[in-house]
DNA sequence: ATTTGTTTACGAAGATATTCGTAGATGTTC
DNA sequence: GAACATCTACGAATATCTTCGTAAACAAAT
């Protein structure tokens, strides 16, 4: 039901041909903002790092990753009994993917409106304000 | 498994007790997408639009507004046969929520990630762009 | 070598979301 | 009022997501 997606050839994977980047969903995207930020892990690493915030069995989380390497969104190094799992999607895809959308269905398509409301309820500092400006600028000046 | 939700008292609705704003699904939001620009509509009406972009039968998009309208997502006037719908859930404190959790899982926490994520890959007018400096400053104002 | 602990694989149950067929109510047209 | 169109209500099938128990493989410790 989803948009469509299109095929894709790859490697270093069961499939060989998978479809390119599914959605992950709500539980696949915590894991992966873990392994975004930690970088390749094992089960356990981001078992304990997920149940500072959640309540979750350990193979819960296993069984998620090893879905979510079926599905192409990790990779895995076998080689050692431990297995270690890296982020196959790059975090600045998923992040424009999802932003697309969420602009589209619940922002009226206007990015404008997202920025703002973005900037409106998260304190940020003078620091950050001015790197956002500076960006601006990039912006205009890329455009003409 | 999602975070906790507060209890509070409603009115206008059949159950009187509810959840404050459950998370909306995929296709409820896009749902609500629609009569947020809409305004008050029929299922007719939210369904047509609807199936500009995706493949769906009426009775499926009647059947998601029952029970977003069980859910206290929508408000309806049954005054006539044919039932009206509208959100009952704003849309400002809708994306609100979801930004922070797309912030927060997706973007390791940084308001200003997004921001210039969403920025850099959407043109944006020289005026959009304007808009949003001068919104900058407003916040800068308010903060001091 | 037996026990103990950690790991993966597998299957299946449970929860949630999505889809649609069918029936009955209501309204419209001839 | 009979035929036709449109609507709601309901139930159930299907699909998808999440959770976890159990077993087997493996390694380390006693």
């Amino acid at each position: 039901m989803f948009a469509h997606q299109d095929s894709e050839t790859r490697f270093d994977h069961p499939n060989y041909i998978i479809l390119k980047q599914q959605k992950p969903t709500e539980s696949e995207l915590e894991i992966l903002g873990i392994l975004w930020e930690r970088g390749a892990s094992t089960v356990r690493e981001v078992h304990e790092k997920l149940a500072e915030t959640k309540e979750a069995g350990y193979t819960t989380t296993l069984k998620l990753m090893q879905i979510m390497y079926e599905k192409g969104l990790l990779t895995r190094d076998a080689s050692s009994k431990t297995h270690i799992y890296a982020a196959a999607v790059s975090q600045q895809e998923t992040q424009q993917q999802l932003l697309n959308k969420m602009i589209d269905t619940v922002f009226g398509g206007s990015a404008t409106q997202l920025v703002m409301q973005a900037l409106g309820h998260h304190k940020s500092s003078g620091e950050e304000l001015d790197q956002i400006r500076k960006y601006l600028s990039e912006i205009e000046k890329q455009q003409r």
